[in-house]
DNA sequence: AGCACGCCGACT
DNA sequence: GTCGGCGTGCTC
């Protein structure tokens, strides 16, 4: 703390806007303020919510210093968190200002929850009896305090009548403490059965989670192997010590079976968070996540910056998922920052999946991570039969895209009334129209990119930025009509094949642009309740749900992910294809996955036919080595984003110019196309190469101290994060 | 990131 | 003559 010439005592706040300092203030007399304290403060026109920084504030001009407005009745950001904000802040070359905004993103949660009004009853009674008020003394009877409306709505009276007797004073006014959002979870409520190589993973980590240390540990253990079962135990641990616990998942929304299995375990459901939360809801939880009340949060990324008391364990679920990358202001994958906050916090984290990140693997070869395997299948369920389909041998017929040996499986499937999974990881009809006389493209007029016919919504739509048309009529550049072709695939285009093979079956379409979260949790919840026979989805199928009698996954293009240049695309489609095909066989009936493939000697294919991943890891990890990409090097990028193509491409050449030789580092870009475009800015990116961490961020500042400054719309962000590559 | 200030086109 | 578009610059 400083005192200003007026000696008013001066000290540093973080203000949620991108500020590369925290700004001084003034407190009043009076006012009790310390480091971590949530503060109402002026800035500019308006207030906002800054929090009380550590040190002295900087001196500033006297007429420019403002005080203090209010500290909010709210638990001060703890010191772990506000060195967690720096950390992130200094690795992601972002403004620390912008990362503490998104620890205070529950604008009304730092004012307490207002005490609810209860009536309890007195001794004292009414003057007459009528039936009414007969029915409501005999709910009230049992001595508890009543909400109004409650005892009203219980007594089947109106309120008044509830009113009457309190003007008597028969009831008298109560405050109720707020209720709390979730019960306690329970560590004893259900403890499972495990098989012994199960059982040797939870004793393992509830040493690790029962221990007050920093650890990391990988989880790996194939779908179905009771993983999460297993981490639970990690959990109960973790609680026991009395110590608050956060589950990151990658899609939150989705994973209605995650808390279900969570409460069949603790007999009670953890708190969730994500962005689809009310906001009244969002900020009970964020206050009794700051006031320690909620013990377990199940949540999205961006709950790593919910402000716990007493953070003990933070499991990441699905942990190579790419879900948990943050990719605008502040870049980060919630992953690698959750290790961070464990080693600040100094206590264990466990990374859970089935098919770990190559970053995980090698960490955990390196001996960084300890890694514990789950190889076998738990209880009844078995793992399915995986077989590739040769197209060069089995093709579709004219017109179709699925091969005669799908379809034959497909009819097997339905005929036992068990249900088949189509999976083409691509929403809409088809992914390019053409027309025949003229062979003009139906071209996106921001981007690069085709436009994708959607025959339900009757629209052509850019996939990279959202711009979209109705479907036209005509062919706009040489006008002919009817001869407008569709190219390839979409999820819409494959149910509209199955219907033809089958009329008769149910077949439903699972795609994001279809339906908002809740129509798709409905629909979700009907197919596992086996109100479909063929399901044809994209890659939200992948995730969490769990379909008892799906017994069969066909993999409509399983090449698709292997196509672009992404040194991760190989990893990437071995993943995923992992997950859609671990959706079959969890009742324990005998299960079929088939890919089709025009190459089915791909070291993808092998690994996912053989069930060796062993093999395809340690070869994608000596490709990565060779290469020097993460986790051996590091990639990272400049992202130049602007209003118009021009302004953003302009300046990326400019940055391009600018960059300083370095023999450490290697930039090069933009690329031919701009990168995307994200809310009405087209976006480029510079990619760079370079093998330590600390070296590429010390040149990216250089360069960008050393370019001119962006003028008008153009905005330079920065990813350093070993999971980026475009 | 917000938000106000400021300078040029189509309307009551 | 004003309303309003979004370019520019500032916030302790």
């Amino acid at each position: 703390m400083r005192e200003d010439s007026n000696t008013r005592r001066v000290i540093p706040v973080m203000v949620p806007m991108p500020a590369n300092r925290p700004y001084s203030y003034a407190v009043p007399d009076g006012m009790r303020v310390e480091p971590g304290s949530i503060l109402r403060v002026p800035l500019g026109p308006r207030e906002v919510a800054g929090v009380a920084w550590d040190g002295d504030g900087e001196p500033v001009e006297s007429r420019k210093l403002r005080e203090i407005a209010q500290v909010f009745e709210c638990p001060p950001l703890q010191a772990q968190m506000r060195r967690f904000i720096e950390w992130v802040a200094a690795y992601t070359l972002s403004p620390p200002g912008l990362v503490a905004r998104m620890a205070l993103r529950a604008p009304a949660a730092f004012d307490p929850e207002p005490l609810v009004e209860g009536l309890r009853l007195t001794a004292i009674r009414p003057d007459r009896m009528t039936a009414a008020r007969e029915r409501v003394l005999h709910y009230a009877a049992d001595g508890q305090a009543w909400t109004r409306s409650g005892l009203a709505h219980a007594a089947g009276v109106s309120s008044t009548v509830v009113d009457g007797l309190l003007a008597q004073g028969v009831f008298e006014r109560v405050e109720l403490p707020p209720q709390p959002l979730v019960p306690l979870p329970d560590t004893e409520f259900s403890r499972p059965e495990f098989m012994p190589d199960q059982k040797l993973a939870a004793e393992r980590l509830r040493e690790k989670a029962g221990a007050n240390a920093f650890s990391v540990t990988l989880l790996d253990g194939v779908t179905g192997s009771g993983k999460t079962e297993v981490y639970f135990e990690a959990v109960a641990a973790a609680l026991d010590r009395g110590k608050q616990v956060l589950i990151l998942l990658p899609e939150i929304a989705l994973t209605q079976a995650f808390l279900d299995r969570f409460h069949d375990r603790f007999g009670a459901k953890p708190a969730e968070w994500h962005s689809d939360l009310a906001p009244r809801k969002r900020e009970r939880v964020w206050r009794q996540v700051a006031e320690g009340q909620v013990r377990v949060v199940a949540g999205a990324r961006s709950a790593l910056f919910l402000p716990f008391r007493d953070l003990g364990l933070i499991v990441v679920d699905e942990e190579h998922d790419p879900a948990y990358k943050q990719e605008d202001r502040v870049f980060y994958n919630a992953r690698d920052m959750s290790v961070v906050r464990g080693r600040l916090g100094n206590f264990p984290v466990v990374l859970a999946s089935a098919t770990p990140s190559l970053e995980s693997r090698v960490n955990a070869d390196q001996g960084r991570y300890e890694r514990i395997v789950l190889s076998a299948r738990f209880a009844d369920a078995a793992m399915p039969e995986l077989r590739a389909i040769d197209m060069r041998r089995s093709p579709p017929e004219r017109g179709g895209f699925l091969s005669p040996v799908l379809i034959e499986a497909i009819g097997r499937t339905i005929e036992r009334r068990e249900q088949a999974l189509l999976f083409l990881n691509r929403r809409g009809y088809a992914p390019l129209t053409l027309c025949r006389v003229c062979g003009h493209r139906f071209q996106c007029p921001n981007c690069s990119s085709w436009l994708v016919e959607h025959r339900f919504r009757r629209q052509l739509l850019c996939h990279h930025c959202g711009h979209n048309e109705p479907s036209p009529e005509a062919c706009p550049e040489c006008g002919t009509l009817d001869h407008l072709v569709p190219c390839g695939p979409g999820v819409e285009r494959i149910a509209e094949e199955v219907d033809r093979h089958f009329p008769e079956a149910r077949t439903i379409v699972l795609s994001s642009d279809l339906m908002g979260v809740k129509r798709l949790r409905l629909e979700l919840e009907a197919i596992a309740a086996g109100e479909a026979d063929i399901v044809v989805g994209t890659q939200l199928v992948a995730k969490g749900h769990n379909f008892p009698s799906m017994t069969l996954v066909g993999v409509v293009d399983a090449d698709l992910g292997l196509a672009n240049g992404d040194p991760r695309a190989a990893e990437r489609t071995f993943q995923l294809l992992s997950q859609v095909t671990g959706r079959a066989g969890r009742s324990g009936k005998k299960s079929t996955g088939l890919l089709q493939t025009y190459q089915p000697e791909h070291p993808v294919m092998r690994a996912l036919i053989s069930g060796d991943a062993e093999t395809f890891y340690e070869r994608e990890i000596a490709e990565r080595e060779r290469a020097g990409l993460p986790p051996f090097g590091r990639l990272a990028s400049i992202i130049v984003s602007a209003a118009t193509r021009q302004e953003a491409e302009g300046y990326a050449r400019a940055l391009r110019r600018a960059a300083p030789a370095a023999t450490e580092i290697d930039i090069f870009g933009p690329a031919e196309a701009p990168l995307a475009l994200v809310a009405g800015r087209h976006r480029f990116r510079l990619l760079v190469q370079g093998t330590r961490r600390a070296d590429i961020q010390t040149y990216f500042k250089r360069l960008l101290e050393r370019a001119e400054k962006p003028r008008g719309s153009v905005r330079v962000q920065v990813d350093i994060d070993p999971q980026s590559f475009l």
